[in-house]
DNA sequence: TGTAAGTATGTTAGTGCTTACTAACTTTCG
DNA sequence: CGAAAGTTAGTAAGCACTAACATACTTACA
């Protein structure tokens, strides 16, 4: 997949600078995601993009900077639409809604980029210094979201006293494995859409910490 | 006279081969688990054991070798260690002792030794060919255990017609996300013990998925 | 039992290859 | 022209891995 952005140039298309920085960091974004920082070359990337690897270190000091670059953009294009989508389902008190989008989302995300888990997991697992704001940015920014409404649905009631904490990262677990199974192991034994399989974590969630008698608990219209 | 500012290895304590070799591979698995495959150096796994770095290639052939060791071992002594835990719990219908001791014993498992993760973590991102076997023998294993546990508790009609194989990974994935963020992320928030936490999570997932009215096929337990 | 021979376990000092990174030069374009 | 974007041809360091030699332990046999 992605792969367009990876064939070799047999003539050196010249590109303003923007653009081949731009250019660059795609290509190795993918590279590195899928070998790891350490288990790519610049060698490698030069030649997926066609130019000369001094071109590499005209734009980035060292790999080490690329890296940065890369992980920097990542958590910003990601934590943009990440915020757009719990926002907008945080407003409704639906609970169905609010996770069962939550859950969607996450797992459309990871569909569609499958390069995100790989590169957020080889750089904590490699110990990069900026892993820990590419975590927080992300999983963990999240589960706050997620941990705030809980709260707030045990004070109005409608859910039992459970630890908000602990339940929104058993929700976000049970998301998250999933879509790690899928893009790190190649385990695509459950055939479900992404829109049948949130639905389907979302039931056996609220029905675990729901009240009792609470059924649905739809935005009550009166 | 005495050249005092020598290396620290005064004496280079004389093992029998299956010892240095287990010495080896023992130190290799730290080291892997902690710089993956690509970033530990021979030497360095060398200096750790106190040799030089030539018998590392006396007790195996190359690097690569020395991995497939590791995985190997790592693989024998933990689906042994996982399976007594599965079949000791299978076999009563206790449905809050069969989670609550999975639950435990797994997150047991990965505080006690801390590699075996990101092992599995760093063996599946760097494609290494023996992380197939490596997932297979551990995560899906155990999933097909609870899968065919489920199956049987919907047939019994204490649970409700759920599809066993995703709830499975729905349970699987609440804990094993939290010894992933403990073990990879460094995010140490929830402050329960492993106990607690199992227990929270069985109470989620077994109200999620009960049939309404089986409040729970506890035998004695108040 | 003493000890030389034989073997297992260790060392040193490399090899050739790959890597990140650089210097000095050439080509394209406004 | 002059600057921006490209090239080639390196370098020093680090890598997995090896050959050749040194030392400790075991065993065979008087």
């Amino acid at each position: 997949m992605a792969s367009a952005a990876l064939q070799q140039r047999p003539r050196p298309t010249r590109m303003r600078a923007e653009g081949r920085r731009n250019q660059i960091v795609a290509i190795a974004a993918e590279l590195f995601s899928q070998k790891g920082f350490r288990g790519t070359t610049t060698k490698e990337i030069a030649d997926h993009a066609g130019v000369s690897e001094a071109i590499i270190f005209r734009h980035f000091a060292t790999k080490d900077d690329l890296y940065r670059a890369i992980l920097d953009d990542k958590v910003n294009q990601t934590t943009a639409r990440m915020k757009e989508n719990l926002n907008e389902a945080a407003g409704r008190k639906d609970d169905n809604a609010y996770f069962g989008s939550l859950a969607y989302e996450m797992l459309e995300f990871h569909r569609k980029d499958g390069t995100f888990m790989r590169l957020l997991l080889f750089s904590a697992l490699e110990g990069h210094d900026l892993s820990e704001i590419f975590f927080h940015s992300t999983a963990r920014e999240m589960k706050n979201h997620i941990r705030r409404y809980i709260k707030q649905r045990i004070a109005d009631g409608a859910f039992r006293p459970i630890d908000p904490a602990l339940a929104a990262r058993a929700f976000v677990g049970m998301v998250l494995n999933q879509a790690q199974v899928r893009n790190i192991f190649r385990d695509d034994d459950l055939r479900f859409s992404n829109r049948q399989m949130a639905d389907r974590f979302v039931d056996i969630f609220l029905n675990g910490i729901r009240k009792p008698g609470h059924t649905g608990s739809r935005p009550a219209r009166g």
